[in-house]
DNA sequence: ACAATTTTTTAGCTTTGTCTAAATTTATTT
DNA sequence: AAATAAATTTAGACAAAGCTAAAAAATTGT
């Protein structure tokens, strides 16, 4: 990741971070209103910021046209999503957090700096390439596998692919995967759809289950031999 | 410790936490200067900051007459050193960071917010009772064995009990110990002290060995049979 | 085309934590 | 007991990050 030579505020890195994610989504540049939203602020304090991090060329910014990160801006980001995501880990792996209660202490984690912090937690993980979620972990110079993950729902009859994650994190849903046997980084393959409700039987390391419309779209396979 | 119900930002903390170490050292009131010193900011910026903590009676603060902790403050500042030392000891025992680089990041990790982070992070370390300096954990009720840790230079001949910390923490000294097969938790008697160098023989789990009296005063040991 | 609505920016104010320079209080010397 | 020195506090400013209310620009609807 090349590290970066000046020194960022934390409320710099969740705003250099929420326009990423926002620009992941829709490509084009990021609107004021859609970054306040994210950062739950008001639009004024996202065009002072905006500014700032313009200034620091982070951020492609002119008035009214929205923002858009650049390269460095980019890497940054990159940066931060990677210990976000290792921190993560250790939280699940290490201190047995459960899937749905890591994201708050990660999001504090994540702006501790030391690169040699992260370097060791890195090994100390096994040099994990997707945090409990299924996301992707950024390597130190910013590449990771875009993992082409799909919904099981969107997914044809045959398809086989890698269980790397969800979509609805709740503890009621979290609870009915592990009574059925499904967990990350299990490999399912789709052996059948039925028309009348989207429900769908898949093969698991213990036989094949049926699952309805609602659980298949709310688990996302890696799909193994594309790209 | 209790938790506090009120929201306290990093500044504060490490202000209290100052507050503490420097009141440890003094008994007395500590002075506006002393703390300006620790923190490396200026006397005035000390005097604000202290009037602030006295509106949330953290400190008992009179003008003029220096500053002390209430009991308030005492556990918010023991919560927050039981909470350095513990990342302490992930550092060194987790991810093989040395004595002497720890510091500076604890001084970050200190302050995440979860109750249940530490919790887990005690438990994940099995209840450490000393950081890698020798210093005690507080628990979460703010209570620790105060080590009645003494260097080997000032302990009587035939004294006897473990190495819980050291005085020079530099990578020089940290060597000698590896290489001398000297540990903390290992647990030491003193044979013998020469009167002419002040040099002592102490008996170590490969041995007896010589010791020079610099060595002797920079080694703490935590006397067995005392209180 | 132009009025109405939405989005974005500006202006001005607030809080936190810092600073410098000046004033005040306490401590130390003569 | 002053006079001097040292420690501490106050006054006034500043940068960061937020807010509200008002102005300006862009978009949408008719
Ligand atoms: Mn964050
Ligand atoms: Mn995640
Ligand atoms: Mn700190
Ligand atoms: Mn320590």
């Amino acid at each position: 990741m090349l590290l970066y030579y000046f020194e960022m505020t934390l409320s710099e890195e969740d705003y250099i971070k929420a326009i990423y994610h926002l620009s992941q989504i829709d490509s084009k540049s990021v609107a004021t209103n859609a970054i306040a939203e994210q950062m739950k602020t008001k639009p004024s304090s996202v065009t002072d910021m905006v500014k700032k991090l313009s200034e620091k060329s982070l951020v492609k910014y002119k008035k009214y046209q929205g923002v858009s990160l650049s390269e460095k801006g980019r890497l940054v980001a990159l940066s931060i999503i990677r210990k976000h995501r290792l921190w993560e880990v250790f939280l699940v792996d290490k201190l047995n957090f459960s899937w749905d209660e890591v994201h708050e202490v990660a999001e504090q984690l994540e702006h501790i700096k030391s690169d040699a912090l992260i370097d060791k937690l890195d090994a100390h993980l096994g040099f994990p390439k997707v945090d409990p979620h299924g996301d992707p972990i950024p390597n130190k110079e910013g590449f990771f596998t875009k993992s082409v993950k799909k919904l099981i729902s969107e997914l044809p009859v045959l398809s086989e692919g890698v269980c790397v994650g969800v979509n609805d994190s709740s503890v009621t849903f979290l609870k009915f995967l592990d009574k059925n046997n499904i967990a990350l980084g299990d490999t399912f393959k789709i052996l059948d759809r039925e028309e009348f409700d989207g429900s769908v039987t898949i093969l698991t390391r213990v036989g094949a289950i049926r699952i309805s419309e609602q659980i298949a779209s709310n688990l996302f396979l890696e799909i193994v031999d594309e790209e």
